[in-house]
DNA sequence: TCCGCCTCGGTGACAGTGTCACAGAGCGCG
DNA sequence: CGCGCTCTGTGACACTGTCACCGAGGCGGA
């Protein structure tokens, strides 16, 4: 993906941002690459930019001190790690930490000129708190599906979401029972019982969908 | 309790605010007080101000298409209720409630108020960003708990700090059941269980701690 | 090629939690 | 007192999490 002067246009709700603003927003900003797999910030190692994704995609998880972890939210190409932003003004006990989950590619704006762009532009300011409320609409959605949803509901969900256009998956159980927060077993159960059904076909590491319409339908459920 | 013009004082990230910004908030903010059981804010009736609690305390809770309920996080006196305001702008379908469970007195500070301090005053913005991470944080626990902490560990955590200094509980299964996320009938066997410990004494609507070292003891494990 | 080693997935037993149906206890009120 | 409501207790059962263990797949070195 090239990366012109014009990067800012990609994001819906810096459109319609002031013409000085978004001068100094390009030019003040850097575009950072990195590989699939960079741990992007994490406990203590405190993020010093506010990240808007142009390509690519961050999993941020959070990891608990017994070692289990749960996916969070994805930030997807288009929008911006702003939840850290909040985090890093204060408690330094965040726990959660972003994961490159593909090559990234970002525009990197430092706090110092986040801070300056959120003082004297209005349309930057509804851009960040949009994001969060997205996020904390996820947060809130993760927790109404951890503490009530059944299981097998879940795993579906996430089968025909992670799965997005294709018709196979590549990965583990384990990694899936990362996405729920859940025991690998559990997850091994359920996609057997799936299997069973003949909604889905498994190999080692891959699981392909054979019937995604009746995954969607348990997943309305 | 009395209302001077300097409640900012009490505030502990607005104790530096620049004086003129601080006089404005003063005078264009405007100092209400709630009933118990109010509701403030929640599906169909978003809140206008920014609400900067003096006096009281505030439950925000998430109640989904089910009906089924669990406490997110409290406001309390000295705390504000940042995260609505981030909700306000984007997405309608918030699903969380804030319902007084005192009489709350608060600082109401009119939208457009809110976002004129946050371009002004560098301590404002900071304030803002802080109660942000601490929301956000509190929210990181919640889920951190649902999906991994035991439901013993969980009620005896909850008991303990729902009783504060106190030594008994005026509470009902049921609402114990909602701060856990939880069903009636779990926290009934539960309790059961801590009263033939000997830790508590139960009668109908009421609990009495009788060894909270006890509950304590559980609550970290 | 064979062996060793690691990761991945399958399984049974059991404990903990959620759901359902229902019964009885406490309490306010006419 | 009798009625109706809320609150609590209980048993049966299904779902989920934990533990221990095994076998299968795949990779690399001897």
């Amino acid at each position: 993906m090239t990366t012109t002067q014009t990067w800012t246009a990609r994001f819906k709700g810096l459109s319609r941002l002031e013409k000085d603003i978004r001068d100094r927003l390009e030019s003040q900003s850097r575009i950072v690459t990195v590989p699939a797999g960079t741990v992007i910030f994490g406990p203590g190692k405190a993020p010093e930019n506010l990240m808007l994704l142009l390509d690519g995609s961050v999993r941020v998880q959070q990891v608990n001190e017994a070692g289990r972890e749960i996916v969070l939210y994805r930030v997807q190409a288009g929008e911006s790690c702003v939840l850290t932003t909040a985090c890093l003004l204060a408690y330094e006990d965040y726990s959660a930490e972003g994961i490159a989950e593909t090559q990234v590619q970002a525009a990197a704006i430092p706090r110092g000129v986040f801070d300056k762009l959120i003082a004297e532009s209005p349309v930057f300011r509804t851009f960040v708190f949009q994001a969060y409320s997205r996020r904390i609409t996820d947060l809130f959605h993760v927790i109404d599906e951890i503490a009530f949803q059944r299981m097998d509901i879940r795993l579906a969900h996430k089968l025909v979401e992670l799965a997005g256009t294709a018709d196979e998956l590549r990965t583990t159980h384990q990694l899936l029972s990362v996405e729920l927060g859940t025991a690998r077993e559990v997850v091994s159960r359920q996609l057997a019982e799936f299997q069973r059904r003949g909604w889905i076909e498994q190999s080692r590491g891959r699981i392909a969908l054979l019937d995604k319409d009746a995954l969607a339908n348990l997943a309305e459920a």
